[in-house]
DNA sequence: AAGCGACGTTGAATCGATTCAAAGTTGGCC
DNA sequence: GGCCAACTTTGAATCGATTCAACGTCGCTT
């Protein structure tokens, strides 16, 4: 069984309890002898620390939590790593909750990481979880906005410029001799989804005879995509749009997956193709895709490091971070 | 701040904190009156129970860690998905932790969750952790691999028979009119791996004519994928395989991705390529990719519900669940 | 030789939930 | 009324690491 204490430890050392803990957080305090005779009393007794004890005194705990709203979306997993990476040079460890776009999930991870006392929360929202956080912070739990601009700026955020990306894609595809864009994306609970449109609705607005249509999905995912492109196929062909400006790569995926099936309207000849976070697969798509680069390991990794600030100074005033996008250029938008 | 216990709300209730600590854990032992008062104390004073405190009393804790080897693989993002939706039926949270195919680093993670004093470990191993895991489960925490068979049956493991699924990859070539087969895989290092070409050379062997090439790869990746491609097009015309058989989809989509770019052999005329897991990408693929199919999001729910079994009776003896792979026939090998 | 500061070490108190032996309460029955 | 069983409630002990005031021990100065 496990059962090595710190007291054993101490006991076979020779010393008290408070030098092996000594030893073991402040080292400098210790003399080099006791110092390495608890060293070898922890060898030898193979000594683990228990992380519930110290969590338990100290009120803090060496554990963050993530929640994602899309755990199969490539570019939460990107972010994801980003934060690990990080968490490790702080030696903390992450709870991950993936809520598959459910808000009754959501509220469950939350519920559940609170529990467990973690030091923040990292959260690429779904619901409306705003009132929630803010109890959370009252407990004296921070939490961090991923790929959401907080609106009342009422709590960190790390995110790319939505509007500035919706707006990219659909002057790219005007340049490119577009006139009849489709947005697809949903649902529009999702900041996401309405700053994209927005940023959309700008570049349309600032030229001439180019008109958005909004095809409306429930989540977004690779299957909502291919139904949407099979809507769009169901239409007489003159009422069919010629570019899509999706609201991320899986939806673009899916869309594109369903016209390369019809196989009558072909990208990026009759109809452009614009996706969101360029995840790794939109270069290997059956028509390359062209996409909006996010920094994803970079926010997953700032995300954290800024998270663990707030935590440790929850005084500190919350600050909205915001990167650009990148626009990647593929084959999907080919100009006409 | 935090700081509402127990106590706070015996005191609240007008009862003890063993009372208290009753409605939480054995409501059924406790009177109606009592509860009542307990669950209003609770609800005003917003009390959330101290994991930390619970775990340090009972030695158990509510989380379970998952160490994975590729974190950015879907095939590994759709079994922690399922291993996520059993866990929180059972109260559970996942510790999670990428190692991104180093050592190092998994060793790390294993290190950390040990001293979060998890329930039990789940683990998509990289490197040689057999004795870390023996150790483990001395103290008492059993760890199930996840889509690795366990070779001496020291652990429980819940894979998919790859011997099989290579044999199937390439008798399908095979029947397709294939000849030169090029494995394009690694590193060998990983049974998964060496399995599949296992399989395959079984395969090669019951046929007439039929020669396997290994093309090594460093890791299970698109972009090492794509290099292998990239060599496999470097060679004369004459010298390169009629078909490829790939360690997972994401090296197989980098191959593809490599073929497609350059455009001299065309897939499937020329070459024609499997892959294996069956992620969802492979369909959305710039050819539609053949691929084995694996059970992702049952693997993980039953990897997690053998684990918890396991941890909590030490004595079971570790069980092999092998699941079968579907072979799922795309453009990617239609037949010459 | 007394006094002082620097340096190490000690060990009891603490965090909060759970446990369980013991005490308390109730109602039924003779 | 007395007694017993069944049902509730109590609260001190416990888990293991950390903390910190108090205590030694030295070596050096005056």
């Amino acid at each position: 069984m496990a059962g090595v204490s710190i007291r054993d430890v101490a006991q076979r050392a020779g010393v008290s309890v408070g030098t092996v803990s000594n030893v073991l957080n402040r080292p400098e305090v210790v003399s080099p002898d006791s110092a390495l005779r608890v060293q070898q009393a922890i060898d030898e007794l193979g000594y683990v620390r228990n992380e519930a004890a110290r969590k338990l005194r100290q009120g803090v705990s060496g554990t963050v939590g993530f929640v994602v709203m899309d755990g199969q979306n490539p570019f939460y997993n990107d972010v994801v790593r980003g934060a690990g990476d990080e968490a490790t040079q702080h030696g903390i460890a992450i709870l991950f909750g993936d809520t598959a776009e459910d808000p009754a999930r959501e509220r469950m991870y939350i519920d559940l990481f609170e529990e467990h006392q973690v030091r923040g929360l990292l959260i690429a929202p779904f619901g409306e979880v705003f009132n929630r956080l803010e109890k959370l912070r009252q407990r004296g739990i921070p939490a961090v906005l991923v790929g959401r601009y907080s609106g009342q700026n009422r709590f960190s955020s790390i995110s790319v410029d939505s509007i500035a990306g919706g707006r990219m894609a659909v002057e790219h595809l005007i340049a490119g001799g577009r006139r009849r864009i489709a947005f697809v994306g949903g649902p529009f609970e999702l900041h996401e989804v309405t700053d994209r449109l927005a940023g959309a609705r700008v570049a349309a607005e600032n030229a001439v005879g180019v008109e958005i249509e909004v095809i409306p999905t429930a989540a977004m995912t690779v299957a909502e995509g291919a139904a949407a492109g099979n809507r769009i196929l169901t239409r007489p062909a003159r009422e069919r749009p010629d570019a899509v400006f999706a609201a991320n790569d899986l939806i673009a995926l899916g869309v594109l997956q369903a016209l390369v099936e019809d196989g009558r309207m072909r990208v990026p000849e009759e109809i452009a193709l614009v996706g969101f976070d360029d995840i790794a697969f939109a270069a290997a798509a059956a028509v390359p895709l062209t996409s909006l680069r996010q920094p994803s390991s970079t926010i997953g990794k700032t995300a954290l490091r800024i998270l663990l600030e707030e935590a440790a100074d929850p005084e500190l005033i919350p600050r909205q971070t915001v990167f650009q996008p990148e626009l990647v250029v593929r084959r999907s938008t080919l100009p006409r």
